[in-house]
DNA sequence: GTGAAAGCGCTAACAC
DNA sequence: GTGTTAGCGCTTTCAC
């Protein structure tokens, strides 16, 4: 049915050796037979079995992105970045969505034990620090976005702490004091941890005292956002600013606000974080600090490529940077 | 390095074969061997190179789903619809984005001509129907979302004729005469002229008299539905009523009537198509025609899975069932 | 510069 | 019920 690197050489008068070495570019080849393979080629539309050629070479030049969701503009970007550049190599990027379920999580990772692909960048994972650091012994895996506390695992992200930091002092610097924060309730998720961290410093470092009553933590669902900002309204002394560690959440709140009669960049200054496409097209655009995913993709597959071509793999965490976006929603323009 | 089957026959003390028939679930195996295999399977932590597996099987179980882009929720949701249903009958999917170019439609494609996945779904493509019709000669290909016209390929999509009948009969009751279009420029688009005629043959059967100057045409692009809607205000007499053939660009119509004072669902109703997330998530709330997503995943998965299996392949149009949601941007609630 | 042949890891037909 | 073996399509030594 399917034609093969035979058939090939039969057309072409040639055995299958020269024909694999002319698509291989190597250069031993006289011109006058890689023109006659390259005819045959041509005339059969022989496209080369992958599987051949890759159980042959022990390698498969793909690399799988396991995510939570595909539904977030975030996940999107980066993978996009990881695209632009891996195409640049030589590499295809795949990616599979686990729905925050271990167990598909785990027979998606089967494509990485039986050499379907070549290494595995999770975005967002179940997996424990050892589990991960288990599988980072014998496979060629990488985290990005999100890091695991413990894992010795190369990892790519903003540096949490201090963007959750930057973002709150910008709040600050406005004149705002009682600011309501939003997080979730998980004591694995670092990022969320590191950025109600630099929240709290950046408090801290201005003075302020931290009010307990101005934390609301649940999760990243849209819903809570609302919720929240339920709760920051029926305090006695609202908050003027609310920063939340996601910008679903953000305008989930602006939403919730704007139901109440409450305008947020008005009567409530209110601060995302990820900087998702959806910011710029909210009214008001939402003010957010940026996570630069095209670069975050890039660097996970450069290093992630490096690793797989060597014994002595990287596995450390690397760290880029992030930026503080001021649009309406903090009142800005 | 990795280990293989060979390396748990030795373990279990029996040959390939057997190790295979108990890993592949042939029944002609004692459970004695079978258990002494699947301890060696376990002590070694075996796990079988699909590349061999799939060379032998001439099949991969994997199906590849190319997409113009990840970053529209639409897509997110019918890919989500297909894994799950996939996830069912063994198979996995996996996605690479074109970003709208052909090459890179064509470099994608590589991985269904040498056999690194079975088939190929097409979330909109550059092809046209001649190209499509010499693939599916050779291979296993679909189209979802998008059919291309005159192509003989398993196509699930929405009635879009229908569909946008039904947004602009919706409009027409609620006492509408004087309805903008906003469409895009192209006659490749099936699904973009189908929309446009439906809403024609809408307003035809409504006895409404087609006003040539109440139609904007450009592309997909967010600005598009601002620049349309500069459009329409320009005009002396305003439509009272806009239909956009994308919910991104409802929504930018949306926003950019506010900054002109113009209250979409109070001073002009805007319906949009798709039913995007953002729809819900908008002030106000879009309304807009659902296309089942997780429907047309499943059902475009499982009929190119029969394919794959069949010589006689099912190249029919499956039209799969719309429907019309009214939220606030039309007045409702 | 080119061909013959081994072998990547697996399955399945054929023996026994 | 189990083992031997051919061969899926390819790359890459090793000869010549």
């Amino acid at each position: 049915m399917s034609v093969t690197i035979k058939d090939v050489a039969k057309e072409a008068g040639v055995s299958v050796a020269t024909v694999s070495r002319v698509l291989n570019g190597s250069c031993s080849v006289s011109e006058d037979t890689a023109q006659r393979v390259n005819d045959a080629v041509k005339k059969l539309r022989y496209s080369p079995n992958f599987l051949g050629r890759n159980l042959r070479k022990r390698e498969t030049n793909v690399i799988l992105v396991i995510m939570p969701t595909s539904e977030h503009s975030l996940y999107s970007k980066i993978i996009m970045g990881m695209q632009k550049y891996a195409e640049t190599v030589g590499y295809d990027i795949i990616s599979a969505v686990t729905r925050s379920a271990s167990t598909v999580e785990a027979r998606q990772m089967t494509m990485l034990f039986n050499r379907t692909v070549d290494g595995v960048v999770l975005l967002g994972t179940q997996y424990d620090a050892k589990q991960l650091n288990e599988l980072a012994e014998n496979y060629d895996i990488a985290l990005c976005c999100e890091g695991v506390e413990g894992a010795n695992v190369l990892t790519v992200a903003v540096d949490d702490e201090q963007a959750a930091y930057d973002a709150a002092d910008a709040l600050i610097k406005k004149g705002h004091k009682r600011i309501g924060f939003i997080g979730i309730k998980s004591d694995t998720a670092i990022s969320a941890i590191a950025r109600e961290n630099g929240f709290k410093r950046a408090l801290d470092e201005h003075g302020i005292k931290i009010d307990d009553t101005l934390f609301y933590r649940e999760d990243y669902e849209y819903d809570s956002g609302a919720k929240a900002m339920d709760y920051f309204a029926s305090l006695k002394d609202r908050p003027t600013a609310i920063f939340a560690i996601s910008d679903l959440l953000a305008i989930s709140v602006i939403n919730k606000a704007r139901d109440m009669g409450i305008k947020a960049g008005e009567d409530i200054a209110v601060m995302g974080f990820d900087n998702i496409t959806m910011c710029e097209m909210m009214i008001p655009k939402v003010s957010t600090v940026e996570q630069p995913c095209e670069k975050m993709g890039e660097l996970v597959i450069a290093k992630l490529i490096e690793n797989i071509h060597t014994d002595n793999k990287d596995n450390r965490y690397y760290t880029v940077k992030h930026r503080v976006i001021l649009r309406e929603s903090t009142g800005d323009k």
